[in-house]
DNA sequence: TTTTTTCTCGTCACTCTGACGATAATCGAT
DNA sequence: ATCGATTATCGTCAGAGTGACGAGAAAAAA
C-alpha cells in the first residue's frame, strides 16, 4: 500500500475574557516561515502522542498552565495543500477557554506571546480564518452549555458571568433578566453562601459552576448569524 | 526541524432514514487489517488534495453520488496512537446526509456496502466512536439548523420532514405542533404550490427547503442528552 | 447624611409551546 | 354514490419563558 506522508501539528485558539473584551493568546513567530508574524501557538505532535495530549502539552508550555476551570475542545483540521510552505501539513485545531490569570505567557520556541483583543490581525499561515472559527464555536456553545464559567475563577458573581456573555457576544444584556435566567436555570450556578467584599455598590453573592453539561432551556443571542 | 509523519485517511459518516429508522452507510473491509469486519468508507488522502476534496471524492466513489440535497460537514479528528496497526494514521472523519436514494452503495475497494440502521455494531478501528459522535452531532443539529431537509427529497411534505425528527431523536411529535413550527419558522421551509397525489389520505402541500441557515427559534428536543 | 453604585426581587405584557379538538380532502370498500 | 378510514391542516387554550422596566436593598464614596 502506497500514500503520502503528512505531518501533523496543534494549534490552539485560547480564549480569554479581560476588561470585558474577549482576547486571543497569540505567539510572534520566532521561526521560518512567517518569521515574525504572530500566529496561534501550536507545534508538532510527537510520535507516541494523541491528539489531545498534544494540545494540553501545548497549551502547558505556552500558558504554564492547564489548570481545572479552563475547558478544552477539539475545533477542527485544516489541511489544505498549500497552507504550509515547509509540505504537507495537516493541523488540528483546539479551542481553549480560560479565566483571565495574571499569566506570564512565556513561550518556548515562541519570541513574545500575548493578550490581544480579537479582530483584525493578519496571522500567519491560516490561522485566521482558525481563530474565526474558533470564536465562533465559543459564541455558539455560550448559548447552549455552561461553558461560559470557564471563562471565570472558580467562584465568581453573576454579573462576572454576564460580563463573559456580553464580551464574548459583543451584546449588551439586561442585567436584571440574566440574573433571573442563570440563577434559575438549573445547574448553571450554585450558590456558595459567602459575598464579594470591599467592591463598589451592593455585595454580590458568589457562585460556583453547577453540574449540568447543558443549559435547557438556552440562553439565545439576539443575532446567531454576526 | 525534525518531526514525525503520519498518514492521513478521511472517513465518512453517511446517514440517511428510510422506512422511519436511521441508517449508516457501511463497508466490510476487503483489505487487512480488520479484514471482512464492518467499517466506515473512508481511504487515504491523496498527495495534493484538500481534506473536505478528499470527503467528497470518497462519498462519490462509495455511494456514487453526491447531489445537491445532500449535506457534508467534517465531525472530527482522531489520532490515537495505537488506532492503526500499520502505523500513526490520523483520520478526518466528515458527516454527509443524504436522503434515502436507491443507491446501488457499490464500492472499489470494499466488498461489500450497505445501509445498515444504527445501533450497535463493532466496527473495525476507533469507528463504533466516531459513528456514534456523528450520531450526536446530527441529532444536536437538528435543533438549531434547517439540517434535516438534508434528509428529504428536493420536494417533501411536512410530514416527511417530521418523520425524519422522529427517526433521527427517536421520539414521537406531535403532527400538528410540528407542522405549526415548521411553516412557521422563518426560512425553514417553502411552499411549492404542488402537493403529494395517489397516497392515502388528504393530499399534502410539498415543500423546499428555505433560505435560512439556523432556525431561530430552535427545535428541541425533550432530552438532549440520551 | 446623602449620593452613587450595584445587586436582587417583582410585575406585566407578549410570545412560544404542548396538549388536544375540529374540520378538510383524499382513498378504498361497500 | 356513500361511508369509513386516513392523513393534512387549522384553532383553541393554559402554562412556561422572555424582554422591558420599576423598585427596594446594601454597600462605598462624597
Amino acid at each position: 500500500m502506497n500514500y503520502p506522508v503528512f505531518a501533523v501539528t496543534v494549534d490552539l485558539v485560547v480564549l480569554t475574557v479581560r476588561d470585558g473584551e474577549l482576547h486571543a493568546l497569540l505567539v510572534r513567530r520566532g521561526l521560518e516561515p512567517h518569521l515574525g508574524r504572530w500566529a496561534l501557538p501550536g507545534g508538532f505532535v510527537h510520535a507516541d502522542e494523541d491528539l489531545t495530549a498534544a494540545a494540553r502539552r501545548e497549551l502547558g508550555e505556552e500558558t504554564g498552565l492547564d489548570g481545572p476551570g479552563g475547558h478544552l475542545e477539539q475545533l477542527g483540521s485544516y489541511g489544505a495543500p498549500d497552507r504550509d510552505p515547509r509540505g504537507r501539513v495537516v493541523t488540528v485545531a483546539y479551542l481553549a477557554l480560560l479565566p483571565d490569570l495574571p499569566t506570564p505567557t512565556a513561550g518556548t520556541d515562541a519570541a513574545e506571546a500575548a493578550w490581544l483583543p480579537v479582530g483584525r490581525h493578519g496571522l500567519a499561515f491560516d490561522h485566521d480564518r482558525i481563530l474565526a472559527d474558533g470564536i465562533e464555536r465559543a459564541r455558539s456553545k455560550l448559548e447552549y452549555t455552561p461553558l461560559a464559567t470557564a471563562f471565570c475563577p472558580p467562584e465568581f458573581t453573576i454579573a462576572a458571568l454576564r460580563q463573559v456573555y456580553e464580551a464574548v457576544w459583543g451584546e449588551q444584556i439586561d442585567p436584571r433578566n440574566f440574573h433571573r435566567k442563570a440563577t434559575t436555570t438549573p445547574g448553571f450556578v450554585e450558590p456558595t453562601g459567602r459575598s464579594t467584599e470591599g467592591e463598589p455598590g451592593r455585595p454580590a453573592r458568589l457562585y460556583r459552576r453547577g453540574e449540568a453539561t447543558l443549559l435547557n432551556p438556552p440562553i439565545l443571542r439576539r443575532n446567531p448569524g454576526g
